[in-house]
DNA sequence: GCAAGGTC
């Protein structure tokens, strides 16, 4: 038997599709799919199946000291243990092994992963074959021309992965100790993150030690007979350059009263030139984020929609670096997959006009997979989410803009001296739409001026000056970021996105765009004075040269991962007796990011703190000799955000709780409104009115949240939630089935159209019901079509799920691996949790 | 429980 192994399962499928010719039939073993056709068998791995870590005594952080990692064995373990168990079955019984592994550095370390595994069950021969997209031209080509592993390639991929390991657990454990924060909030560092967080830091930094400068700017409005156009002084400055700004008050005085007092303007200049207007390059990953971030999507939720429309047949691979469309890419065959839709068809018939089409190129040409684009498999627009949809309009109109024309813009300057202060406008026309047609994702406004001459005379009007300052550089946001991370070699296609996320979850950034936290900052400094090679993008820029010198042979992987033991003991030797100098700054640092002012009762501070149920509340700092607390929500994580209150001197706390983030505000004043607050009564209770007498009443608690609850609590604990915000109003009406009156909810910002929430029985049922359908499809990386196959296999809410058996619904559905599953199933348990 | 890199 011939076996056959990819990276992953879309890869398997679609190789045994070209090599059988569609006659493939697709067995399942261990839960893996196996496509299989005369004595061939096809297998997809999910990337690494294997991971380095250390042996397991190494395991406690409290019985090793950090620094013993340095020398540590470092020892690969199946990670996907289905997948290694189906490969090795599989390789007792072949007689050949072709790896057919992605064509980069990973895929090459991926492929030898799988040729170690294959070697423990046999000596038969293992082959290599290399292609950078899966077309039926491509993949015979290969397998007829088979080749090696290049061990070598490999090994640079292994001394990254050591490396990566060595410096990132050493050192997270190291400051984690020193911290003394070993629960869940212990403190990472790494090559990726850790460059990435001082780049958000340093900009942080910036801004706090920007001086504003204070400049003045003049304006007034020009007219051709009733058109008026605004105009803008300007002036030469010393180097001989067009400057606005006037950087003294006398001078902008001076050049205001001048403009002031101009009766009329005469034209000095008129200049038209034409821009051409490129149409975008073929999508890699940063430049379908950063196109989909401008439809106001995060990077998280754009991959992750991305990888939806991959797997279900639409899109192409979503993570690659490639900006050059592959020769074997038909551009007119894919246009003519369009041209019968009703959306699409008008656009594509029109592009297809062209006498020739060019696709666009851009500089990177990589091996790995061809740019994003569509396959010509279209969905119908009822079949996806909303995200999904605008997703993949984005990705086919951006292949279309990558073979449109060029877009032609006409540029006007006018130049005009009033009583010899220089005025300029600038307007802008566009004469050929070109790619504009087919991609209305950028801008086309236009700046329209009247037609005018040398030495015309215009009329002058409205002639002000402003004061202004000069701005303090702005925060990147997150596409922002990953582009810049992209720019610097720092991650890859598949992580960048991830290591933000991953800077979220471990409290070094919030808000977006993202602020670093004052840990964050304390971080960055302490890794800087004593371990600075952790936050410089330098080591990943040395790594990659010492992976080429192993790829290259001029190195030996030995060489390398030694050298980087060395360097990164001498790094312990200086921390070893900074250790509780650290320590201290990092703990004030993570006390500051939790605190929100004085104590009423004691004077010390108040601070976010954790019980040991997991929830939290707002606690002093002089705990045990002061035990004043105020409560704080129940759903979503607690942040101190900069606004303060000022009855009580006590910053204000956001809830983060993914899409119903709020600010909670003042925890004192919620606290106090509660007590002052009477409860409203508004009825029976529908469970102990009848035997006790219990009614129901709108009750505020301490911790913000309303609720229509039983006058009984805490003997009947019937309780309805109520919205945090605005009025609530009981109005004349009730609910024929309740008995209940009807309530209103009146936002102080939204007066005129109040929120008719009606009987609140009948409201909360129809509140769950909507939970119930749109919450399977909240979880990370789930669309509308997966939520559709889950449906299919009976989980049709987060409580089908909770109690789902993993194992037997990954048989049933295809293309969703236990793992992911769990991952989901995790995520509802802690939504469980934070409800 | 640590990293970063695959994939889902």
């Amino acid at each position: 038997m011939e076996l056959i192994v990819t990276e992953k399962d879309n890869a398997a499928r679609r190789i045994a599709e070209i090599l059988s010719g569609d006659s493939a039939s697709t067995d399942r073993q261990n839960g893996v799919n196996v496509y299989r056709w005369g004595g061939t068998r096809c297998v997809g791995l999910s990337g690494h199946v294997v991971g380095v870590d250390f042996p397991p005594e190494y395991a406690d952080w409290r019985d090793v000291q950090p620094v013993e990692l340095v020398d540590a064995d470092v020892v690969k373990t199946p990670t996907q243990e289905n997948i290694v168990r189906t490969l090795k079955q599989l390789a007792a019984d072949a007689s050949t092994v072709t790896i057919a592994t992605d064509y980069d550095r990973e895929g090459e370390l991926i492929g030898k992963e799988a040729y170690e595994l294959v070697r423990e069950e046999t000596d038969a021969p293992i082959d290599r074959v290399r292609f950078s997209s899966i077309t039926e031209n491509e993949v015979r080509e290969a397998f007829s021309n088979p080749d090696e592993l290049d061990f070598d390639l490999a090994a640079a991929g292994e001394a990254r992965q050591v490396i990566d390991l060595l410096w990132g657990a050493a050192l997270t454990r190291f400051l984690s100790l020193s911290a003394k924060q070993l629960g869940e909030d212990f403190i990472s560092v790494g090559r990726v993150q850790s460059p990435t967080l001082k780049l958000i830091v340093d900009r942080e930094r910036e801004i706090q030690a920007f001086d504003p400068e204070d400049y003045w700017e003049l304006f007034a409005e020009l007219q051709k007979d009733d058109v008026g156009f605004e105009a803008q002084y300007f002036y030469e400055d010393e180097d001989g350059n067009e400057a606005e700004r006037v950087w003294n008050e006398a001078d902008a005085t001076e050049a205001f009263e001048q403009l002031r007092g101009a009766r009329d303007a005469i034209v000095e200049s008129v200049r038209r030139r034409s821009r051409t207007d490129e149409p975008p390059n073929p999508f890699n990953t940063t430049q379908y984020i950063s196109a989909a971030s401008s439809l106001g999507m995060s990077a998280q939720k754009a991959m992750s929609v991305a990888e939806e429309l991959y797997t279900a047949g639409y899109i192409t691979y979503p993570r690659t670096d490639n900006t050059v469309y592959p020769d074997d890419l038909d551009p007119e065959e894919l246009l003519s997959a369009f041209t019968q839709h009703y959306l699409f068809g008008e656009d594509a018939e029109s592009l297809l006009t062209a006498e020739a089409i060019e696709p666009t190129a851009g500089d990177e040409e990589t091996t790995d997979h061809p740019p994003i684009h569509p396959t010509g498999e279209i969905p119908s627009k009822e079949d996806l989410s909303e995200d999904e949809w605008e997703i993949f309009e984005l990705v086919v109109r951006h292949f279309f803009a990558t073979v449109a024309e060029p877009a032609e813009w006409e540029h006007l300057k006018v130049v005009a001296d009033a009583n010899g202060c220089l005025l300029k406008a600038n307007g802008k026309r566009l004469v050929e739409p070109g790619y504009h047609e087919v991609y209305p994702y950028r801008s086309t406004a236009e700046n329209h001026l009247p037609d005018v001459a040398e030495g015309e005379l215009l009329g002058i009007d409205d002639a002000r000056i402003e004061a202004k300052q000069t701005q303090p550089p702005r925060r990147r946001g997150q596409s922002r970021l990953i582009e810049e991370l992209e720019s610097r070699g720092l991650g890859t296609k598949s992580t960048r996105h991830h290591t933000i996320e991953k800077l979220y979850d471990r409290g070094y950034i919030e808000g977006d765009p993202p602020r670093p936290t004052k840990l964050a900052m304390a971080v960055v400094e302490a890794a800087e004075k004593f371990a600075d090679r952790i936050v410089d993008e330098e080591m990943t820029a040395q790594l990659e040269a010492d992976m080429k010198a192993i790829a290259d042979g001029e190195k030996g992987y030995e060489a390398v991962t030694d050298e980087s033991r060395e360097i990164l003991e001498a790094i312990f030797q200086e921390l070893h007796d900074s250790r509780e100098e650290i320590g201290e700054h990092l703990r004030t640092s993570m006390k500051a990011d939790r605190t929100l002012g004085p104590c009423p009762e004691c004077g010390e501070s108040l601070l976010i703190r954790r019980s040991r149920r997991g929830s939290y509340f707002v606690g002093c700092d002089g705990f045990p000799d002061c035990r004043y607390t105020l409560p704080l929500p129940n759903n979503g994580e607690p942040t101190v955000i900069d606004e303060t209150c000022e009855e009580h001197g006590l910053k204000q706390v956001k809830m983060l709780a993914g899409r119903s983030t709020y600010v909670h505000g003042c925890p004192q004043c919620k606290a106090d409104e509660a007590d002052e607050a009477e409860d409203e009564i508004i009825g029976a209770c529908p469970e102990c009115g009848d035997e006790h007498g219990g009614e129901l009443a709108i009750k505020t608690l301490r911790n913000g949240s309303r609720l229509v609850g039983c006058t009984r609590y805490p003997e009947c604990e019937y309780s309805l939630p109520l919205p945090r915000r605005g009025e609530i109003e009981v109005t004349d009406e009730s609910c024929d089935e309740h008995g209940l009156p009807h309530l209103l909810v009146t936002d102080g910002e939204d007066d005129d159209d109040p929120w008719e929430l009606g009987c609140p029985i009948c409201n909360y049922a129809e509140y769950r019901e909507r939970q119930t359908a749109t919450e399977i499809e909240d979880l990370d990386g789930v669309g509308a079509k997966t939520a559709e196959k889950l449906a299919a296999a009976g989980i049709e809410s987060l409580d089908d799920l909770r109690n789902a058996d993993v194992a037997s619904v990954a048989a049933e559905v295809q293309g969703i691996s236990e793992d992911r599953l769990r991952e989901w199933q995790a995520q509802a348990n802690a939504g469980a949790v934070a409800e």
